[in-house]
DNA sequence: ACTAACCTGGTC
DNA sequence: GACCAGGTTAGT
């Protein structure tokens, strides 16, 4: 379930695990797993402690004793869970690292979409990426800049983690839903004011996220604003109807009525 | 800018 | 059985 506030959440869930830890051994569980890490990259990884555990938009590095990374990325639906001594896994672990006080920390995906890379160097990985959203040197007039010309929609430049690294498909539904913004409207012909309340938008709605520590969803029932409501009124209050549109091959919510191009 | 691919599971 | 899924990339 990852977007930027689910990671960093998994993240420092996953710093408190393993960081003064040492892994004794790993496994992968899948063939999608394997292809990265081979069962001599796997062997290598045995007896590194671990430094420290590091996010960037939605790439996990785990910092390895020996200047290697293990670069993570959750894609769908990859999660982190401990496991006690002697416990029982959970379901769908395509990663086990087994630490040296006796439990172990998986890499749970359900869709086995996610994926775990060895890297000597971070380097071509960040240079991908652009600026965090919440980062506070992207100025509003930083953001239209890096907007002109571009005849994308906003919402799927939004997308783009070149452009912004972080925001996926729920908060750039959602912050274009706070901006009052038209998701179809071409990236490069926002106006300044409309760029700022996008990017405060986002950034309120990556707040909310927060949080929740990512955990919208509780049981049958979720608290996103437009995000999965079609049909349903606007909570702007303003009579509109959420509708659904499909935009790059992803669902997108908006209010026809507020959100004005 | 759309489609398929990578994968599996949940829901209608 | 069909369609959907909070991501990303390669190839039209």
């Amino acid at each position: 379930m990852p977007e930027l506030p689910e990671v960093e959440h998994a993240v420092r869930r996953l710093r408190g695990w393993i960081a003064t830890r040492a892994i004794v051994r790993a496994e992968a569980h899948h063939k999608a797993i394997r292809r990265t890490l081979t069962p001599r990259r796997l062997a290598s990884l045995q007896g590194r402690a671990v430094r420290d555990v590091s996010r960037r938009g939605k790439h996990q590095f785990v910092h390895l004793d020996d200047a290697r990374v293990l670069h993570v990325h959750f894609r769908m639906n990859g999660d982190w869970a401990w496991v006690a001594p002697g416990a029982d896994a959970p379901r769908h672990v395509r990663l086990t690292l087994h630490l040296d006080d006796g439990a172990r920390v998986v890499l749970t995906d359900s869709r086995a979409l996610a994926t775990a890379v060895l890297l000597d160097d971070v380097a071509p990985v960040l240079a991908e990426l652009g600026p965090e959203a919440d980062d506070p040197a992207l100025t509003p007039r930083a953001f239209h800049a890096m907007l002109a010309g571009k005849r994308t929609p906003i919402k799927v430049a939004l997308l783009d983690q070149r452009l912004l690294a972080g925001v996926g498909n729920i908060y750039a539904t959602e912050g274009l839903w706070h901006a009052r913004v038209d998701p179809r409207v071409a990236a490069g012909a926002l106006t300044l004011a409309q760029a700022r309340a996008v990017l405060t938008g986002v950034r309120k709605a990556l707040g909310r996220g927060m949080r929740r520590e990512g955990r919208y969803a509780e049981g049958d029932s979720h608290e996103f604003l437009v995000y999965d409501r079609e049909g349903a009124p606007c909570r702007h209050r303003d009579g509109g109807t959420i509708r659904r549109i499909v935009q790059g091959g992803r669902s997108t919510y908006h209010c026809p009525r507020c959100q004005r191009r």
